[in-house]
RNA sequence: GCUCAGAUGGUGGAACUGGUAGACACGCAGGACUUAAAAUCCUGUUCCCGUAAACGGAGUGCGGGUUCGAUUCCCGCUCUGAGUACCA
C-alpha cells in the first residue's frame, strides 16, 4: 500500500489513548526523566502554527529519553486562569468555566492529532478547584512564613511568635517591611491580638500593603510590572496609571540573592540568566548619612538619630562609589522625596513647588524622552558632607527615582555623567579626586590612579580607598557597607473574577486564614463579571461572600477577600502537581517529589523570563524551605524555542482615482509591482507605462488594455490576503474571489503566467490572514510531516518566520521512507539478507549522528540526515530488515506513527516500538582505509587525494609530492612548507 | 545609551574543537514518462570571466589583524532582532 498517513495517524493515536502507552510510573528500576512544556493558556484562537514547536522538540525528547531506557515524566496540563475568558464573559455573560472548557476541547483536539506522547492521566488545569485547593494552600504556607535572615530561610510564624513572647523583638533578623515596632517580651504579651496581628503582617511572605500599583481602568485591574509595556497594558495596549492600593504582596526580595546564586547552577540559557539577573539588579556599594546642619545630627556620633518628615536631621544615600565622596558637590534628591517639603526654605518654595508640578504633569514617557535635557531646582538647603563637614546644596530633580536605593543621590560630577552635566547647567563645582582623571569636556568614571583632593585617602588607590572610607564612616556612624536589589516586592493580587479566591478573610480590618479544612474556597458565582458600583472587585458581587466562624460561639461573619490571586500563581508550583496529580491529601507526595525530584528539561519561551521563570524559582526555593520539596531550583535545564513569525502575502492593487466606470482591480505581480512603482514621474506620480500596456494587451486583449482608466494620480494599495490561497508565493488566483470578494473580477498582470505575491513577517495573527492552522497541514500531509518539517525549518532557539514553502521536502522524504519497505507494486517487502558494508555505514552514520543531535537539541540538523541516510539506503537499494528495523527505531521520536506502522509490519510482537532499545553505535562500522585528503596550495584547495589512513605524517607527505597532479599544480618547485593533518588536510605553502 | 543574540546562494539553513564553504531541502532551469496535466524520476543550479567543458578569479555584513590555513579567534565599524532603561 502507498503511504497512507491518515489511517495510520488515526490507528496509533487511538492506540496509545487505549493503552495508555505513555503513562508514567511513579516508581521504577530505570532512571528518571522529566521532559515538562509550559503548559498553555487555552486562547480561543486553538493552536497555530507556531504553538507546537516546543511541544515537539520536548515530545521528540521524551520518546528519544524513553527509548534510551528512562523511566520518562512527560506531561501537559492548562494555565487556565486568566483576562481573555474573562474579558469574553463580560461581553457575553457566559461564565469562564464554561468558555475555558469548550478552549481546552478545542486544543486537546489539536494537541491529540499531531501525536504527542503527553502522560494525560495526569492533567492538570490551574482553574479546577481540586488545582487551586493547593495553589490556596501554598499561599497559606506563605501567610504563616517569615524569613529568618540569620538562618536565611523562611520559618514558621509560630517561631516568630514564640520569640517574641519569650524575647520580643530582640535577636530578630528577618527580611520585613521598614516600620517595625522594638518590644520586650513584656510588651508583646500586653499587646491585644489586633495589634499582634498588625504586627505580624508585617514579617509575613505574603502581607498587605498599600503600595503604588499599575492600575488599569479599561480592564479594571493592577497589572504586574511585565504585563505595562510603554505604560500600556500588554494585553489589549490599554493606558495604565499609577495609584496607591492595598494589596496583597510576595516577599521576593527576602530571596533575591538565593534566586541570583541560583542561577549559577542550572543549566540555562545565559541570555535568559542575563535577564533574571538585571531584574534582580543586585548593587555592592554604601549607604552614606549626611547631616542637616543644625539639626544637631551633624555632631559626630549623633549621625543616628532617625529622620522623619517634620524635622530632617539627615540625608540617606545610596552610592555603588563611596569612594568618591570627596568629589561630592551637591547633593539631589528625587521630587517625590518625602524631606522635600520640609528641606525646602521659604525663598525657594516658588522655584520648587513650580518643578514639581512639572515633574508631576509629565508621564513616564516625557521622562524618557526627556533624559537628554537637564532639569532641578535648589531647595534652598545644605547637607554636610560626614568626612570634612563640607557645606553641601540639595536639589531635586527627576533624574532621581524615588523607587530605586534611598530616593537621594551624592552627586559626584567629576565621576558621572548625569551629575556633570547637572553641574555644568547650574554651575555647581566639579571636583576632581583621581591624579589621571581627564574632566574638561565629561565625566570620568575612572577607577584607576590615585586619590587626590581627598583628605585622608589622598595617594590611595580605588581598592585601598574603598575599604578606607567605609571603615571610616563606620567609625563615626555616618554609614556602611550595602547591598541593594533593583527588585521589588511583588503583587499578588488582581481586581478580577476568573482567578484563585484568596484563602483570607478580615476580622477588624485585618486579614486571617481560614481553616485548611475548608479548602477550597471555592470561587464563587456572580450576576455580572464586573467591578460593582462602588468600585470593588466583581467578588464583592457575590451573595454572601463571607466567613462563618465555628468556633467560640462567635455568631458573626466576616468578609471575605475580594481581589483574586494573579495569573503566576498557579503556574508557580504545577510541575509539583503532575508528579501526583490525583492527591485530594497534600499537593504532592513525598514520595512522589523524591521520586522525580526536579524538572530534566524544560521548554518554554523566552517572554517568562522574568515573570513565571522567577516566580517558580521563588516558591520552589519557599517550598524547600519548609522541606515539602527537595531541590532548590525546579528546572535543571532551559531551552527557549524561538517565536514562530507569521509571514503575510501580499497583492498590489492599482487604485485609479478617476474610475467613473467602475474598471475591476487591478492587479500587478510582484516585480511587475516593483518595476512600475520605480517608474515614477518627476512629479512623483506613478504612470502606466507601455510595458505594462504590452503585458495587459497580451493576457487579456487590446480592448481591455486600451480601456484602462488613464488618469495620472493612481495609487498602489498592497493587500494583505489569506496566506492560505497562496503557495511557494504564487496565488492560487481562482480563490482570490471567494476570500475577498472584492477581487471577484479582478484583472491579474501576471509574470510568466504566474501572479507572484510580495510578503512580509509579521506577527502571526488573524487580522494579517497569515495565520497557519496545524489542522489544515495535519490534514495535507499527516503530523508525522508536520512534526519533521517544523524541526527541519531552522535551530530550535531562533525565531524563523513559517513558511509552508518547503514542506513538500519532507513529505515525499516520509514517502521515500515508507518506499524502501514496498516492492514496486507497494506490497510490503523486506529481505533478511546480511547487511552489506555500505548499508552498516550509513546506519550507523545515522545512529551517531542523531545520538549527537539530539542530546544537544539540533533536531533540524538530524532532520537532513535522515534524509541523507535514506538517499543512500535507496541508492545502494537496501531493503534489508535488520537495517530497516534500526532505522525505524531512530525516527520514532520524529515520526512516530510512521514508524509504529512500519515497526508492527516488520512483524514486531503486537505493541508499541515506543519502549524498544534505541540502537547501539558500533564504529568500527565506519573505519575507513583511505581518507580523500584535500589538498591546498596557500590555504586554496586544488584537488582531492586519496591516501591510506594507515600512513603517518612524513609518510603522507612524500605520498603527495610524489603524486603527477600534484607536481602539476607545483610547476616543479619544491613547496616551502609542507603541513599534514592527518585524516584532515594536506597544506603546501610556495 | 547599556546588555545579549545574530548577519552565509533566489529562499530556509549546514559546516559541532580553526582544516574541502554552501550539506539537506525549497525554488528555478532543462530532460524522461504522458495526447495533456498532476504525480514520479533524472540532470544542473554561489557569483563573475569563458559559446561550452577543462581551467581561472572572487566569495560567509564592512575594514583590519593573528595563522600554513579563518564562516569559526582578536580589534574596529555597519545593520537587524531581543531585553532593559536617568539604577546613583
Amino acid at each position: 500500500m502507498d503511504y497512507q498517513f491518515k489511517d495510520i495517524e488515526q490507528k496509533w493515536q487511538q492506540f496509545w489513548a487505549q493503552n495508555g502507552t505513555f503513562k508514567a510510573e511513579d516508581k521504577s528500576a530505570k532512571p528518571k526523566y522529566y521532559v515538562l512544556d509550559m503548559f498553555p493558556y487555552p486562547s480561543g484562537a486553538g493552536l497555530h502554527v507556531g504553538h507546537p514547536l516546543g511541544y515537539i522538540a520536548s515530545d521528540i525528547f521524551a520518546r528519544y529519553k524513553r527509548l534510551k531506557g528512562f523511566n520518562v515524566l512527560h506531561p501537559m496540563g492548562y494555565d487556565s486562569f486568566g483576562l481573555p475568558a474573562e474579558q469574553y464573559a463580560i461581553q457575553t455573560g457566559q461564565h469562564p468555566a464554561v468558555t475555558t472548557e469548550d478552549n481546552i476541547a478545542t486544543y486537546r483536539r489539536q494537541l491529540d492529532q499531531i501525536g504527542f506522547s503527553f502522560d494525560w492521566s495526569r492533567e492538570v488545569r490551574t482553574s479546577s478547584p481540586d488545582y487551586y485547593k493547593w495553589t490556596q494552600w501554598i499561599f497559606m504556607q506563605l501567610f504563616n512564613s517569615w524569613y529568618n535572615k540569620d538562618a536565611n530561610k523562611a520559618e514558621s510564624i509560630a517561631k516568630l511568635v514564640a520569640h517574641f513572647e519569650q524575647e520580643g523583638s530582640a535577636g530578630i533578623n528577618a527580611v520585613c517591611d521598614e516600620e517595625i515596632l522594638s518590644f520586650t517580651a513584656g510588651e508583646w504579651n500586653a499587646m491585644s491580638n489586633p495589634k499582634q496581628q498588625a504586627e505580624l503582617l508585617k514579617y509575613r511572605l505574603t502581607y498587605l500593603r498599600e503600595s503604588t500599583v499599575n492600575w488599569c481602568p479599561a480592564l479594571g485591574t493592577v497589572l504586574a510590572n511585565d504585563e505595562v509595556k510603554d505604560g500600556f497594558s500588554e494585553r489589549g495596549g490599554y493606558p495604565v496609571e499609577q495609584k496607591k492600593m492595598m494589596q496583597w504582596s510576595m516577599r521576593i526580595t527576602a530571596y533575591a540573592e538565593r534566586l541570583l546564586q541560583g542561577l549559577d547552577t542550572i543549566d540555562w540559557p545565559e541570555p535568559l540568566k542575563e535577564m533574571q539577573r538585571n531584574w534582580i539588579g543586585k548593587s555592592t556599594g554604601a549607604s552614606v548619612k549626611f547631616p542637616v546642619p543644625g539639626s544637631g545630627s551633624e555632631v559626630r556620633g549623633a549621625a543616628h538619630a532617625t529622620g522623619n518628615a517634620n524635622h530632617a536631621t539627615y540625608i540617606e544615600v545610596f552610592t555603588t562609589r563611596v569612594d568618591t565622596i570627596f568629589g561630592v558637590t551637591f547633593l539631589v534628591i528625587a521630587p517625590e522625596h518625602e524631606l522635600v517639603a520640609t528641606l525646602t526654605t521659604p525663598e525657594q518654595k516658588a522655584d520648587i513647588d513650580a518643578y514639581i508640578a512639572v515633574t508631576k504633569k509629565k508621564s513616564e514617557l516625557d521622562r524618557m524622552a526627556d533624559a537628554k535635557t537637564v532639569s532641578g531646582a535648589f531647595t534652598g538647603s545644605y547637607v554636610l558632607n560626614p568626612l570634612n563637614g563640607e557645606k553641601i546644596q540639595i536639589w531635586i530633580a527627576d533624574y532621581v527615582l524615588a523607587g530605586y536605593g534611598t530616593g537621594a543621590v551624592m552627586a559626584v560630577p567629576s565621576g558621572d555623567q548625569r551629575d556633570y552635566l547637572f553641574a555644568k547647567h547650574f554651575n555647581l563645582p566639579i571636583v576632581p579626586i583621581l591624579d589621571i582623571q581627564n574632566i574638561e569636556t565629561e565625566a570620568d568614571p575612572t577607577k584607576e590612579g590615585k586619590y587626590i583632593n581627598s583628605d585622608f585617602m589622598n595617594g590611595l588607590d580605588y581598592k585601598a580607598g574603598t575599604a578606607a572610607v567605609i571603615a571610616k564612616l563606620e567609625s563615626i556612624g555616618a554609614g556602611k557597607a550595602k547591598i541593594n536589589f533593583r527588585m521589588r516586592d511583588a503583587i499578588f493580587g488582581r481586581q478580577r473574577y476568573w482567578g484563585e479566591p484568596v484563602p483570607v478573610y478580615f476580622k477588624e480590618g485585618l486579614p486571617h486564614l481560614i481553616e485548611e479544612n475548608h479548602l477550597p474556597l471555592l470561587l464563587p458565582e456572580v450576576d455580572k463579571y464586573l467591578p460593582t458600583e462602588s468600585g470593588e472587585p466583581p467578588l464583592g458581587r457575590a451573595e454572601d461572600w463571607s466567613y462563618k466562624s465555628e468556633t467560640g460561639g462567635d455568631s458573626a461573619s466576616y468578609h471575605y477577600e475580594l481581589s483574586t490571586m494573579p495569573g503566576w500563581a498557579g503556574s508557580s508550583w504545577y510541575w509539583y502537581r503532575y508528579m501526583d496529580a490525583k492527591n485530594d491529601k497534600e499537593f504532592a507526595s513525598r514520595e512522589a517529589i523524591e521520586y522525580w525530584k526536579d524538572v530534566d528539561l524544560y521548554i518554554g519561551g523566552s517572554e517568562h523570563a522574568t515573570g513565571h521563570l522567577l516566580y517558580s524559582r521563588f516558591w520552589n526555593k519557599f517550598l524547600k524551605d519548609l522541606d515539602l520539596v527537595v531541590e532548590d531550583e525546579p528546572f535543571k535545564k532551559l531551552i527557549n524555542q524561538g517565536m514562530i513569525q507569521g509571514r503575510s502575502s501580499i497583492i498590489y492593487r492599482v487604485v485609479f482615482d478617476d474610475n467613473p466606470n467602475g474598471y475591476p482591480p487591478l492587479l500587478l505581480s510582484k516585480n511587475i509591482y516593483v518595476d512600475f512603482r520605480e517608474s515614477v514621474t518627476s512629479e512623483g506620480q506613478p504612470f502606466l507605462n507601455d510595458d505594462l500596456k504590452n503585458i495587459i494587451e497580451q493576457q487579456y486583449g487590446k480592448e481591455i488594455a486600451d480601456n484602462i482608466p488613464y488618469s495620472n494620480s493612481r495609487v498602489f494599495i498592497p493587500t494583505r490576503i489569506d496566506v492560505n490561497i497562496v503557495e511557494n508565493d504564487i496565488l492560487k488566483t481562482e480563490k482570490l474571489g471567494l476570500h475577498l470578494p472584492e477581487f471577484k473580477d479582478a484583472i491579474f498582470v501576471k509574470e510568466n503566467g504566474k501572479y507572484y505575491c510580495g510578503h512580509e513577517v509579521e506577527k502571526m495573527s488573524k487580522r494579517y490572514f497569515n495565520v497557519v492552522n496545524p489542522d489544515d497541514i495535519v490534514t495535507r500531509y499527516g503530523a508525522d510531516t508536520l512534526r519533521m518539517y517544523e524541526m527541519f525549518l531552522g535551530p530550535l532557539e531562533q525565531s524563523k518566520p513559517w513558511n509552508t514553502n518547503g514542506i513538500e521536502g519532507v513529505f515525499k522524504f516520509l514517502r521515500k521512507f515508507w518506499r524502501m519497505f514496498h516492492n514496486e507494486a507497494w506490497e510490503f517487502s523486506v529481505s533478511n539478507a546480511e547487511p552489506s558494508k555500505a548499508e552498516l555505514k550509513s546506519l550507523h552514520k545515522i545512529i551517531r549522528k542523531v545520538e549527537e543531535d539530539v542530546e544537544r537539541f539540533s533536531f533540524n540538523t538530524s532532520v537532513s540526515s535522515f534524509m541523507i541516510a535514506v538517499n543512500e539506503l535507496t541508492d545502494l537499494k537496501c531493503n534489508n530488515r535488520a537495517i530497516l528495523q534500526d532505522m525505524v527505531i531512530i525516527l520514532s521520536p520524529y515520526a512516530p506513527h510512521i514508524c509504529e506502522e512500519l515497526w508492527t509490519l516488520l512483524g514486531n510482537p503486537a505493541g508499541t516500538l515506543s519502549y524498544a532499545p534505541f540502537p547501539k553505535f558500533i564504529s568500527s562500522y565506519l573505519i575507513e582505509d583511505e581518507f580523500a585528503y584535500p589538498i591546498s596550495i596557500n590555504g586554496k584547495m586544488k584537488m582531492n587525494l586519496s591516501i591510506s589512513l594507515s600512513l603517518d605524517v612524513k609518510e603522507i607527505e612524500a605520498a603527495v609530492l610524489a603524486s603527477a597532479d600534484v607536481q602539476k599544480y607545483l610547476d616543479g618547485k619544491a613547496p616551502k612548507k609542507v603541513i599534514v593533518v592527518k585524516g584532515r588536510i594536506v597544506n603546501m605553502v610556495v
